[in-house]
DNA sequence: CTCCCCATGCAACATTGTTGCACAGGTGTT
DNA sequence: AACACCTGTGCAACAATGTTGCATGGGGAG
């Protein structure tokens, strides 16, 4: 959960009127401990009161072109959002596991010397850098690791 | 177009047969200057022989899995593949100009050291990295710059 | 009070990816 | 030679995800 983000404020310096669904929609990817999904968010809203599944897709749109939400791929097919970078939230890597497909968000690492690096020689102009690390997660390599051990027990 | 590629043998090597479609997909994939996505592979593809939509999707799906081709995010909605790092492709990150959508390669950068800086804090194992810049395109970086021009002419 | 704009909902559609099943060609076995 | 078998491909139907056009209702400006 975010303690630090006002999301009136923030959508409102964007110069969006902070509406009870773009509020919701906010929180529920500003209080998600990784990236989440289009339709998982919609679930999420449902639970709690009724929203229209375009309602969240517009919304999601705006935020992103509004750079309060970032959109990011998921490393499967799927694409996810979360809180773009601010003060509260550094820019960091994503981890996604081959195995189990989770999503998880890693340390924050200095890429700002590789964007001065990159521009130097490239003609557009950048404005931002995405970063996704793809590998076994722990979880996965434990269950390996079990899977080999009971093998040796037989 | 990839004069150093031997597709068969690639395929050959990952144990699979080189049967003409997989072959041709490859090709497509290879030869293409910058990450394409399933369906264009598909119309491209259609152009030369039929093939069915649902064997493209297969066909990558294989390719993906035995690490031959990497499927990417475009930036926007779209996943795209390119040709999966070996010694004739090195890994680079790939650029996606917010404005006008295109997706291009950019040169290959020293990600190595990140890697290593990053795997040192985290528990998983680290098996690839994506790096996708985005900001604005040469082309479109002109077009608003002729543009203010000619605002100035009037 | 009236008009207009904007956020939202709804339904229908479009695109993209997936599944189950059939079939054809090649391989190995009897 | 006859047979079963495996694999790659096609086809159709489905599922999931995103998009569009249009209606409506509320809030602010004139």
């Amino acid at each position: 959960m975010c303690q630090h983000c006002n999301y009136p404020e923030l959508l409102d310096v964007m110069g969006l009127d902070p509406t009870p669904n773009r509020l919701r929609v906010m929180e529920v990817v500003g209080n998600n401990t990784s990236p989440i999904g289009a339709q998982d968010i919609f679930t999420t809203l449902s639970r709690t009161a009724e929203i229209n599944r375009v309602t969240v897709y517009r919304i999601l749109d705006l935020l992103v072109e509004k750079g309060l939400v970032e959109r990011l791929s998921g490393g499967g097919r799927s694409l996810v959002y979360g809180m773009a970078p601010n003060e509260n939230h550094p820019a960091h890597p994503h981890f996604h596991c081959k195995n189990c497909g989770v999503l998880q968000c890693m340390q924050p690492v200095s890429l700002n010397v590789d964007i001065k690096d990159i521009q130097r020689s490239f003609a557009g102009e950048i404005r931002g850098v995405e970063v996704l690390v793809s590998g076994i997660c722990r979880n996965c390599l434990r269950t390996e690791q079990d899977r080999r051990t009971k093998r040796k027990e037989r």
